[in-house]
DNA sequence: CGATACGTTGACGGAAATCAACCCCGGTGG
DNA sequence: CCACCGGGGTTGATTTCCGTCAACGTATCG
């Protein structure tokens, strides 16, 4: 565990990718106190119930939130990437209603809720560029929420393949089309609301359509189109374009 | 449709339920700029893929926010009661990537962007509320996934029923266990994620377990105790505390 | 008084869950 | 070094929840 901030570069990329800083803005970044540490994969960072002072910067490795039902089954809402606040949410919403937890090993820096309060206040923009992250947070929610309630399981995969294949490109994890998957068939099952048995299948049916090579930790698209149009992909809801220019 | 900011209180009151607000603050809002106007049922209010430049208080009726699958099947992902603003999010993200409907005949403000973007940027108070309004819709939105991915038709529909009930009570619109159904079955199908065949039959369930009765437009929990065991429901997801009292 | 939207019911079919093995592989310890 | 173990993946058989199809009832309204 390293101390303070020498890992802010990381959330200023972040940022610069959604607003233009300036000099002011990006020196106020800078000196954020943040906590930087490693964690071990299947850890929780967060749990339900809990009420956090402070929310977390990923800065690698993987993660993901969830939530168990009275039944023991368990719904993940998502998963996050290097360069996310997964827990921005705990800013204003003092209970967490849901838990966070690391999937594979993690690079983590802590940052407590003052000081990023604070910042908020004085640098409104900053405040609408954290804002505007939790809000793609929701548009994710809604087009998982739109998958699970409404597309069979083969266009619920793919498009969770299209995703994480998208998202991972925006921040330099991703080329050609391929990327890391560091996910279990649980983990994709408590995703899209399956079982294993049916991942696996579909899974299968996937492959051999010719759409997808899937190793151990690594997901490749051989026919991206033919995933796209699988899992009724439209990367609208990620509103990637820096501003959405008007 | 009458003009500027009569009925600004509808917001003020909500925003009150949140923060305590200063005098200045109270005037701010007093002074936004609101034009109220009176729509029909089952009407668009804004469209996947617009760009609206400003959002709408809900003052009176019931809205949705939904959208269509390629293969033509409709999820819907929220209903919203008086007092809030279901397209809040259209502040900060420039294009529509869902669409908001009226169910009933409505009353509804519209705010443009600009102001509110001013009001947010002098008041961080303020802004921090509207912030928090959306993540509680984001909570909503993991709370409906946990529902649609994980738990049975029975379930999806108690705690639909128990969500209502719960919010309508927090803006003074249930007494008791009982409160507006203005759902068809249809919007409840596309809001669970199932079908209205199915819907029905499981409707008639909890009507003969005793734990409600659902009239044309009229929901009342006869069990209510009944109905939150069996849909699970914990109301900790809509954050109604003000603050959370730390 | 028909139109139309919503609700109800029965019969049938299918996507996915569950149950139960079994395999494979990397790690660990005797 | 090999046995053992456990997590993840794979496969087959069976079950079930729920969807689809189709018909019919019922209420509201111009």
């Amino acid at each position: 565990m390293d101390a303070l901030h020498p890992h802010s570069h990381s959330l200023i990329r972040k940022m610069e990718s959604i607003v233009t800083l300036s000099d002011e803005e990006r020196a106020a970044l800078m000196r954020l106190p943040m906590q930087v540490q490693n964690l071990r994969a299947d850890q929780d960072i967060v749990r339900e119930g809990e009420r956090p002072n402070r929310s977390c910067l990923l800065i690698e490795g993987y993660t993901c939130r969830y939530s168990m039902t009275e039944k023991g089954k368990r719904q993940i809402f998502s998963f996050h990437i290097p360069g996310e606040i997964p827990d921005a949410q705990s800013l204003h919403l003092g209970t967490m209603d849901h838990s966070l937890q690391t999937i594979t090993p993690c690079r983590v820096g802590f940052i407590q809720h003052e000081p990023l309060n604070d910042l908020c206040d004085r640098y409104p923009r900053l405040a609408r560029a954290f804002w505007r992250e939790t809000l793609i947070d929701g548009a994710i929610f809604r087009e998982w929420m739109k998958g699970i309630g409404r597309r069979q399981a083969d266009a619920r995969i793919a498009h969770l393949m299209c995703e994480m294949l998208t998202r991972l490109k925006a921040v330099g994890l991703a080329q050609d089309h391929s990327c890391a998957w560091p996910l279990t068939q649980t983990e994709v099952r408590d995703a899209l609301g399956l079982s294993t048995v049916h991942i696996n299948r579909v899974l299968q049916e996937i492959r051999a359509a010719g759409l997808i090579t899937l190793t151990k930790n690594k997901l490749m698209a051989k026919d991206w189109e033919g995933l796209v149009a699988l899992g009724e992909f439209d990367p609208l809801y990620l509103h990637q374009q820096p501003r959405e220019a008007a």
